[in-house]
DNA sequence: CTTATTATGTTCGTCTACCGAGCATATTCG
DNA sequence: CGAATATGCTCGGTAGACGAACATAATAAG
């Protein structure tokens, strides 16, 4: 009959709370310039976020301004955190991260491959008894396709299809994304393309590219999560079969063995000609790279420069997207899903859930 | 000292008016429940909305359902209005359109390459003068390559690098984009592609493919407005040099004269394999297609079928994204300026000054 | 035909997020 | 040292949204 909307009023809370996570130690005068409000209700705002336990002051380092001298803002002690999980062929990595996307409690151990999912679930499990209701997500970056939250083809692990929510029996929301995804989600936001309005990031490991188009901070997720499997595209030779079941793949030419065979003169080329192509048709304003893609760019940097200038439209040429090493080579997919695990954090439902288990 | 804020708060408003936009003939009931407000919130935002002629409510059909009959909301005649312009190789079109997207007034004339612009602005300026402060903003497609709001490449007009808005000297602000993009937004808001979380659109013309990749109703533009030039994708014989400087690009294997040269047949394979690789990158629910590829879906859909097919990555053989014909095979690009312009319109800067023109 | 049910829109009192002006505070600059 | 500058807080005011109650007009049920 009436509206069952209880939902507070939040939006300015959730701006400035998203703020501070996206850029940690700002003042309250800093937000109402940034965001424009009052400083007035920048105050206010910013007393119910302490009252919530979401952020709190600390005292910042002298400025050598002019003007009274202040605290910043960064995360509240026992606010609320996510965790972050990262599956590789031989080992899984975990992290706790809260606002401000700062990683604790890092480990990496090695897994027998079927049992990767029991052991990330053994963790989150011990995260979730140690951190009680302040644990209120969890990411997992999964080196494989997916497809409407399931793993439907990961050659490293050896999976059938995997719904890893579900494996997971986890008691919090879990974001499972594919782990080159994550890694650009990661360098948009905090690594080399970091404000940037579009960046493509790709990321080439033994056996395969991956990657995620970035516009306006966001991951270009596609209809099922799966955007961004940016090695079957068809740059390659269409007689060469690809064991997805397509055939001419890029990575079919950008990988280990191709590396081997081919050498890496001819590996840099192919990459550096699919980069021109892609920036052609996605428009970036730049291009991080990782794994073996960054290695090329580091050994054989001119080889990738020339052919991806040479598959550029002309136009471009003058002033093309920078080709950039990406910040986070090692830990770029778990950096990323602990970002995409504190947005579900950031968000009304996410707030909401939070006040009310604080008994507020 | 103060912050200068004058901004009114107007989300809510915003809000409200951008739904009657996407959905007209909507009721104070429907806005509601669809947008989470209460019933009474509905009635008074609706009220400041026709106060300041933005809404009027009209008759509504009988619904034959239960309750209270109503009216139903829609455009307010003295409300505002934007320009839309489309310039094709031999042609320009324009027309006027309201809330809700209805196209008005609408012509299509010759042109001699060079004057287009100069039609375009005299018509404009006839617009100008009759519809006075109702007119907010115009839209224009180009048929070419454009780069932050410049066209840097337009073969079909033999034109140099171009800044449209600054030629057209017009006093409202002007919004830049490709034809084939714009024919993507126009599908993806009112078309074949309506409601899908991400669509793919591609637009085949005689000597090239245009397209855009829209996600959440929004067209992914890159950094500099120039994405979805997937025609520039190197699908193609990495030894055929293209007119853009780069070679391979699909569009020399998909255009009138490879379908003269090779037969359709081979043109319809060609443009199967490379939406099949695009649909494995990045992951549309929905590919909608105009001219040629239309054409080729039209009279060949078979080959192009298998050839698409053959090309995805297995898993997604079971339930691939679905081939559409556009919906708006003439006027895409038209609509699709119109829905950009009126875009600036239903902003926060576009309310504002709306009101102040209104002397309110 | 009469009454019950259902849905829409309106009125009114209340609440709250945000604003602007003014003030206290703490630094650097001259 | 005083002047200038910048930050944060207090306080009264306002506008947008809410919930409860009511009026209205259709269909469904008896």
């Amino acid at each position: 009959m009436t509206t069952m909307r209880t939902a507070l009023r939040l939006r300015g809370l959730l701006e400035v709370l998203r703020h501070v996570h996206a850029a940690p130690a700002v003042t309250r005068a800093g937000l109402a310039r940034e965001l424009g409000l009052s400083r007035s209700s920048a105050t206010e705002i910013v007393g119910r976020l302490r009252a919530l336990a979401l952020v709190e002051e600390t005292e910042a380092a002298p400025t050598g301004e002019r003007g009274r001298p202040t605290t910043v803002l960064g995360p509240h002690p026992e606010g609320p955190v996510v965790a972050a999980f990262e599956i590789t062929q031989g080992t899984w990595k975990s992290a706790v991260a809260g606002l401000g996307g700062e990683q604790e409690r890092v480990t990496e151990r090695p897994h027998g491959r079927v049992d990767a999912l029991d052991l990330v679930a053994e963790r989150l499990g011990e995260l979730a008894a140690e951190l009680g209701p302040r644990l209120r997500a969890a990411g997992v970056a999964v080196p494989g396709t997916l497809s409407g939250g399931r793993v439907v083809q990961a050659v490293h692990l050896g999976w059938d299809v995997v719904d890893v929510a579900a494996e997971l029996g986890a008691s919090v929301p879990v974001v499972v994304r594919n782990d080159a995804t994550l890694a650009g989600v990661a360098e948009a936001r905090r690594g080399a393309a970091r404000d940037r309005a579009a960046a493509l990031h790709l990321t080439a490991v033994d056996v395969g590219i991956g990657g995620v188009l970035i516009d306006g901070g966001s991951p270009v997720a596609g209809g099922t999560g799966a955007g961004g499997e940016f090695g079957h595209l068809p740059f390659g030779d269409p007689a060469a079969a690809c064991p997805c079941g397509a055939s001419g793949c890029w990575e079919l030419e950008v990988n280990a063995a191709a590396l081997a065979g081919r050498g890496p003169a001819a590996v840099a080329r192919s990459l550096g000609r699919g980069i021109g192509g892609l920036v052609n048709a996605l428009d970036p304003t730049a291009v991080t790279l990782s794994g073996l893609a960054a290695d090329l760019l580091g050994s054989d940097r001119e080889t990738v420069e020339e052919a991806y200038a040479a598959a550029l439209m002309s136009y471009r040429r003058a002033a093309p997207p920078p080709l950039l090493a990406a910040r986070f080579p090692y830990d770029g997919p778990l950096r990323g899903a602990a970002e995409l695990a504190y947005d579900t954090v950031l968000s009304e439902a996410g707030l909401t859930s939070w006040q009310a288990a604080r008994g507020g």
